[in-house]
RNA sequence: GGGUCGCUAGCUCAGCGGUAGAGCAUCCGGCUUUUAACCGGCUGGUCCUGAGUUCGAAUCUCAGGCGACCCA
């Protein structure tokens, strides 16, 4: 179906200086009056596409990095829409979230109102990029309609056991105040939000149970064909399967007692000099002998006061201290010490290790700081003790194993584990990394818990019927105070327990803003249902995501957590697809020139240099360096999306974003490079308009020999740029396709048929609507078409039209390219290889004419050696 | 330390067994309503290094160098 272009597109700008702002304002309103980017639902015989970009956080300003992502997926969903297929192209609102609840807090602003107005602003920027988004699909999770089912999905995990409360050590942010999930703290130790470093803290907090699907999430990595290879494996690292054995070992003196240790090496078993226990292991206690009672307290008290990135990193010494009582090696029956070290984590395993000095650099660094024995298992020949230098990690040939010794380790991990289950002291065993989703925050302005707490009952879940549970005080978040404690004694008023109607209280943390990200491209589908989170039908007809663009900062948090989030509703089977994102794209930063003082790490800014290409400290000056850098206020390298447009309007910004480095790739920004953009589409505008005005009276000449050669640079173009925004999208090099196409119309302006420059030029025009849709819409309507660009029918590859009837041969002689002839496409193999030795090139390189052999490419080259 | 990805014209990148290319910038010429725009044209390359495979390597293999990111 073709709509009729309403408004007043009639009269076109045909003739006059290429004006964006004129015209980006026209077409933007005309597409909006006429609804020409509202979904449509594919019938069961079309063709769909889900485009989906990350949806922002409202922080009120729009940068480079959003305009990137955008437009990366409107291309997408505009050459697919012309190609056939029902798109989808929504946008909605991450709205929960601390800057809304920090400026409550300063300034006393509501929150909800001032989430509203940044909505607003963005909203209107966003709209200055000409994207084709059904805004009709808008949603926000912080309003109730959407929270309401967070809530009920929410309920749906705890009821099926995936939702539990735990006391346990957890991240606590002292920046942001608030509990922190492990994926949500840096390999520093630091918070992915606010950079602080996080402390432990002993709290009863909420977990979702993503440890059940940690084999899945592991395993169905494999399915993402679309997906870059690195966040993969990425996620495959942080979940961290390992595969061993857990191995039981009796503690002399108390017969009944075991530890229990997880290895991933049991081959190494006979090198086990010591046992460590990590110092919170409940076992600690009653191990300790009374002798050794007062420096084991004094050890735990001193690990205590670490983070955990201080006692597992490698640069820091390991330390420890033994409790008195020995263990039974249940192989060699030898007597072990058992030990405290810090480097043991108790939530990681069985919380204690057994300690092989000879083949673990943590367990060597250990043993040397603590004079324990170390006795090397593993060789790389059973006879050659003393060849490798210790700690040797690798896998080997065991030596000094008892009836274990001589076989390399993985024979010998094998038979040790089956020895060890027949005396009932190994498994085999599949260790993960991935620890359970931590989701409680002791924030006021995000998604609350919907659970009672009942002195009786224990937590009692809200009834469904009675969602959504609101967000408390928002509207004066300023007066209550965040530190869990003080909350208490603020205290809400109090509810029934659903259960036993005996007074009760509600939940006072809110959920982690992960979960409402987790869930809503399903909402996207059926924003509007107020049965359900989302009518099942309606998700399987446009999931999974056709397409997903994003930053690479979500590689793990987000991407995961919606992964799981899939899996739980596909074994409720309210969705018939296990993984949510069939492809990813990741786009790069966008980077913006700075001028460094490398001596004082200090940034200057662009005005305070006098000689920008010659750059000194306007203070010391010291020569800057001019990098590179993220765009940020602190380093004065921003652009504002708003001005460019400004200046050259949103085409020319799409195009130089596009053009400028591939997506994946972070994108340097140059103003120079934009005013190319700016000057492509001036060239392009010339080019359409003066060929209206010659098309209208001129009269079609006789096909002439250039016709075919015209026409195969349109179809090399037509399939070049095909490919480019196919499988693997590479908008520079469309773009760069459509600048030679540029250049070849007009070099053959003059000299092809009427039929063939309109083919020309209607193509070009199509080809480039996807990436600058206001001016391909002006050129359209300027071409005397009535109906809208979008709507036409992306241009079809006519393979036939780059048959020649002569190709230029290359002419190799050894390999070495020493000329080229014109050739006719007829000519069989003897007949070129007679005409190449018989040509001047052939005469002058081939010596004395023996030829010892000929290679021929057809249609290409020829390689004669001799 | 491990993994992933790069290294091609001044810059940003294509090409991934068969003549090394595009855009921008530079330079030259033309034109005009000359602090500049536009049009046309020319330059410009040990394809990071070394070895191997091949009739032929930027492209495949191996080793090394440099850089980015992730994990430890």
């Amino acid at each position: 179906m073709i709509k009729a272009v309403n408004g007043n597109e009639g009269t076109s700008e045909s003739g006059q200086r290429y004006d964006h702002k004129h015209i980006e304002e026209k077409w933007q309103k005309t597409w909006e009056d006429n609804k020409a980017d509202l979904t449509e639902e594919p019938k069961p015989d079309e063709k769909k596409y889900y485009a989906l970009s990350m949806f922002p956080y409202p922080s009120g300003t729009l940068h480079m990095g959003h305009v990137r992502n955008y437009v990366i997926t409107d291309v997408l969903s505009r050459h697919y829409k012309m190609s056939g297929y029902k798109v989808l192209q929504p946008m909605g609102w991450d709205a929960f979230g601390l800057p809304a609840e920090n400026a409550a807090i300063q300034r006393g602003i509501n929150p909800e109102e001032w989430t509203d107005i940044n909505i607003k602003q963005m909203k209107a920027q966003l709209k200055r990029l000409g994207l084709s988004v059904d805004w009709s699909k808008e949603i926000t999770t912080c309003k109730p309609d959407y929270y309401k089912w967070t809530q009920a999905i929410f309920l749906k995990f705890y009821k099926a056991g995936l939702a539990y409360q735990k006391e346990a050590y957890v991240n606590w942010d002292p920046v942001d105040k608030t509990v922190l999930a492990n994926e949500q703290v840096d390999s520093e130790g630091k918070s992915w939000r606010s950079g602080a470093i996080v402390e432990k803290k002993l709290l009863k907090q909420w977990f979702l149970k993503i440890t059940s699907y940690g084999e899945r999430l592991i395993n169905d990595l494999n399915e993402l064909e679309g997906w870059p290879e690195r966040v993969k494996t990425m996620q495959a690292n942080w979940i961290g399967r390992s595969k061993g054995a857990c191995i039981d070992f009796k503690v002399r003196g108390h017969e009944q007692k075991k530890i229990t240790v997880f290895t991933t090496r049991p081959d190494t078993l006979y090198g086990v000099s010591y046992i460590a226990l990590a110092p919170e292991n409940s076992l600690v206690k009653e191990l300790t002998t009374s002798a050794n009672k007062q420096v084991v307290n004094k050890f735990i008290s001193k690990v205590s006061a670490m983070t955990e990135l201080e006692r597992t990193s490698d640069t820091t010494e390991k330390q420890g201290v033994p409790l008195g009582t020995y263990v039974i090696n249940p192989l060699s029956n030898e007597e072990i010490p058992i030990w405290i070290g810090d480097y043991v984590l108790d939530d990681y395993g069985s919380g204690a290790v057994m300690g092989v000095p000879a083949h673990d650099t943590r367990d060597y660094e250990f043993a040397k700081r603590n004079n324990l024995k170390i006795s090397q298992v593993i060789s790389t020949d059973s006879n050659k003790e003393s060849e490798v230098s210790l700690p040797y990690i690798e896998s080997g040939i065991t030596i000094n194993s008892g009836d274990f010794t001589g076989l390399d380790s993985q024979t010998a991990s094998k038979r040790i584990i089956i020895k060890g289950a027949e005396e009932a002291w190994a498994s085999n065993k599949t260790q993960y990394r991935l620890r359970d989703w931590l989701i409680s925050r002791q924030r006021r302005w995000g998604c609350p818990i919907p659970i009672i707490h009942c002195k009786d009952c224990g937590p009692v879940p809200v009834p469904e019927d009675q969602l959504p549970v609101l967000v408390r005080n928002s509207r004066n978040m300023d007066s209550v105070s965040h530190e869990k404690d003080q909350i208490s004694t603020n205290h809400q008023p109090s509810v029934n327990c659903p259960k036993c109607n005996k007074e009760a209280s509600p939940e006072e943390d809110t959920m982690d803003t992960f979960i409402c990200s987790s869930w809503y491209y399903l909402r996207y589908t059926d924003p509007t249902n107020i049965n359900n989170p989302f009518e099942t039908n309606k998700a399987n007809t446009w999931l999974p995501v056709d397409q997903y663009v994003g930053g690479i900062e979500h590689a793990i948090l987000h991407l995961l957590y919606s992964r799981f989030f899939t899996k739980v509703l596909y074994d409720q089977s309210l969705v018939s697809f296990k993984e949510p994102f069939k492809r990813l794209l990741t786009q790069g930063m966008v980077q913006g020139i700075t001028y460094k003082n490398i001596q004082t790490g200090s940034y200057v800014k662009l005005e305070d240099i006098a000689d920008p290409i010659n750059p000194k400290d306007p203070v010391t000056g010291e020569s800057l360096s001019i990098i590179y850098e993220k765009m940020s206020k602190s380093k004065y390298n921003g652009i504002d999306p708003a001005s460019v447009i400004d200046k050259y309007g949103a085409d020319t910004a799409r195009l130089f974003i596009l053009f400028k480095a591939p997506p994946e790739k972070d994108l340097e920004w140059d103003d120079a490079d934009v005013e190319g953009q700016y000057r492509f589409i001036n060239r392009l505008w010339k080019l359409v308009n003066q060929y209206v005005i010659d098309s209208s009276g001129i009269i079609t000449k006789d096909t002439s020999k250039d016709d075919k050669l015209l026409r195969a640079l349109v179809h090399t173009a037509i399939n070049e740029t095909t490919k480019d925004l196919r499988e693997n999208p590479q908008f520079n090099t469309a773009i760069s396709e459509l600048m030679k196409l540029t250049n070849s119309i007009n070099q053959y302006y003059h000299k092809v048929s009427q039929p063939i420059l309109k083919e020309a030029i209607y193509t070009l025009v199509s080809l480039l609507a996807p990436f600058a849709p206001h001016i391909s819409e002006e050129f359209w309507i300027t071409l005397g078409n009535k109906t809208s660009i979008h709507q036409e029918a992306w241009p079809i590859y006519d393979k036939s039209a780059l048959v020649k009837d002569t190709f230029e041969l290359v002419i190799q002689i050894n390999g070495k390219v020493r000329g080229k002839i014109n050739v006719n496409t007829k000519l069989e193999q003897e007949q070129i290889k007679k005409l190449v030795t018989e040509s001047d090139i052939g005469k002058k390189w081939i010596a004395d004419g023996r030829i010892k052999k000929v290679i021929y490419i057809p249609q290409k080259l020829i390689n004669i050696v001799c």
